[in-house]
DNA sequence: AATGAATGAGTTTTCATTCAT
DNA sequence: AATGAATGAAAACTCATTCAT
């Protein structure tokens, strides 16, 4: 059973994420945010802390201060909870992938862009992305297979500017581009095993350098 | 509670492993490997199948043939079952490491040789690395420091490469050593994503490419 | 807690039932029926499908196209929806009963009708005497006290009849009244367990077969 | 899954049932029985108290002495344990059944003892079949379809009997053969709703009047 | 060296009911 | 007359681990 009352789907946009206007909220709650909001910011800090398998869903509910049956007025399943932090994380940089490759810019300009921005966003959404890669075989078969089919067509979206340049001469071609994406992406989910916020390098100077990385491996 | 009658650690070598010789094991058993070795075989089949989490000791006994009260005459608890999976793994990894960057040959050739060669050994132990990726935050605390602590030596270790070669002026200095590290080890824990034995590229292959990328990523 | 507004009782009467004059209805609702009519309808379908415990209020209201609220505006609690299930059957078959005894016929016209009429009317309520049967303990005790204090003067005014019989001589008195009560209406309460509308018996094929049996059971 | 260290079917013969010698068995355990065993009787007597659904293997573990986890050692769930106890008393039945059905006497005898001793055998085990008539539609569909199918043949058994009585002509054909089984049998399970131990007749009354009534139905 | 019965705390999920609106 | 969010208690079932043998 999918989820039951659905937040309207948060319109993620740069700066924190706001699910609900907050004057149509039925109850403002607490602490300011709605009961399906505050579910789902415990559930991601809860999952990325401890992993999805050792998170109760007592502790889920406790952290949001509601009581399990309203988790379950919200979401279907635990599971429901899962899917749903993937696909916020998953439509956010789905769409900032659409619009940095569509510019008018060349195509080593496009890919280098996508390259540092997918590291931003992540680390922005570490929480989320951490999940993503540690929890995703958790998820029931047919969200799996939604999950998987959004992801790749990330993916594909990727490829299509690694091939562009290919065709067009300025990326080499000794190295097959699903390879060439697979080993940008590597590091992207990797990043969640190292990135810390207060180390020495900001998000940004970390996407210039692992953008660079890739660029410089295009060069023919 | 540790192990009580750990088995002798597997002297891994470079060819096919041997965890144990065949005229000391305990009991030579219906299908060739002693109860210990057909205890870890069947675990990890089954944590890199399903996770940890959701792997039962009940069935791990039951594809290993034996009863839970020989698993724990063995291993002191589920956890030492994950432990020793890491640690065959890391052991091996870090062997070989070893051996490579201790060779005469020029920087260059013996960073791309272990680069390409973390990747060929990731790719034959591919269940272990990935339950490693995914399950290592399930270890309880002095294990887990104990495994990142082997885990930073090897990474140290081939830093410590890529840095010779940027002091050697054969590699560019724009990206700092541990990045370029994280990097690439991105790409290799990520190969249980989308490896599959069956498909179009060899483990070799697949190892050349990657190799080339960091290579070309390296280039002044 | 009783019913807070039980809509007004069934007008049970010889032909088909008719629940409610429909010029007074609150409220004509999208398929003809008042609310708590649809709800009673779906109550009954779903309780002798699934049986009580099975059915949720939730299961019912959706079938009804109402929500909860509504249920519990007509209906203090689950339980009121089952005791006015057999509340609407137990009126039927009794004023069925009274005005069958009550005729001028000979004492074996009479019982024979009534068997036969029981049988009838069972299988045109099959859904209500089958919920009868396996659900009437879960009555709470007020309730199910007042359920067989109605049951008792059903089987009373049967056993009645056969006794009026015995004493004139036309039954046998070899088997006391009480037990042949039993032993009919056991057959009719085990009518859901094996008749089906689309067999090969008619309701009237049935009844008379079942009539004849009790009938040439109580030859002196 | 189902039960998965069931213990020896039940010897079922006459008396209290004793599913163990006492001498082999694992754990004499407080009160003389095994724990499957008690487990068994519990659920029986609770089944029959408050039925299936209203009893929880809560009440039951408490009730035999023991924990959950000793239930769910012994039966795969609480499916099983109804399961188990219609088999207990499918099998009796089937058994009695074929010893009367196959004897050398006449037909109209052996028809006759039949049906008293399915009425004894019935009241001697109240709470099983009491069971059986509220509860069978709560097992699983499998575990449902085999109950169905050892009902079935108990039937065909029994109404093998009539019909042969009805080409011998000693039972009038009246009445198709079919019918007057689930007559009979509707009265059997009936008994649950009426029969008292402590009340005015003993099961070898009750059993001598149904029994009565069924061959003075049949004569022709 | 190995068994398997038993534990007890834990898991996710369901549900009748209430109540402010 | 009716909504639907929220509660809180209870449900069935799981599982790592222990221990007498």
């Amino acid at each position: 059973m999918a989820a039951r009352h659905e937040p309207p789907p948060a319109q993620a946009g740069r700066g924190p994420v706001r699910v609900d206007s907050p004057q149509t909220s039925p109850k403002p709650a607490p602490d300011g945010d709605s009961v399906p909001q505050r579910l789902l910011a415990a559930a991601t800090r809860l999952f990325a802390d401890r992993g999805y398998d050792r998170t109760s869903v007592q502790e889920i509910v406790e952290a949001a201060g509601v009581t399990k049956g309203a988790l379950y007025h919200y979401f279907g399943s635990k599971d429901d909870l899962l899917h749903e932090v993937y696909g916020r994380v998953l439509r956010l940089q789905q769409e900032r992938l659409d619009a940095l490759a569509g510019s008018r810019a060349p195509v080593e300009e496009r890919l280098r862009e996508a390259a540092a921005d997918v590291v931003v966003t992540t680390i922005e959404n570490l929480d989320d992305t951490t999940i993503f890669c540690r929890s995703m075989h958790h998820l029931g078969p047919e969200k799996l297979a939604q999950v998987r089919a959004e992801r790749r067509r990330y993916h594909e979206r990727f490829r299509a500017l690694v091939e562009e340049g290919q065709r067009a001469g300025v990326f080499t071609t000794a190295t097959p581009a699903d390879l060439v994406v697979d080993y940008h992406f590597g590091s992207v989910h990797h990043l969640g095993a190292w990135y810390r916020a207060e180390g020495r390098l900001s998000a940004q100077e970390v996407a210039g350098h692992l953008a660079d990385l890739l660029m410089r491996a295009l060069r023919p």
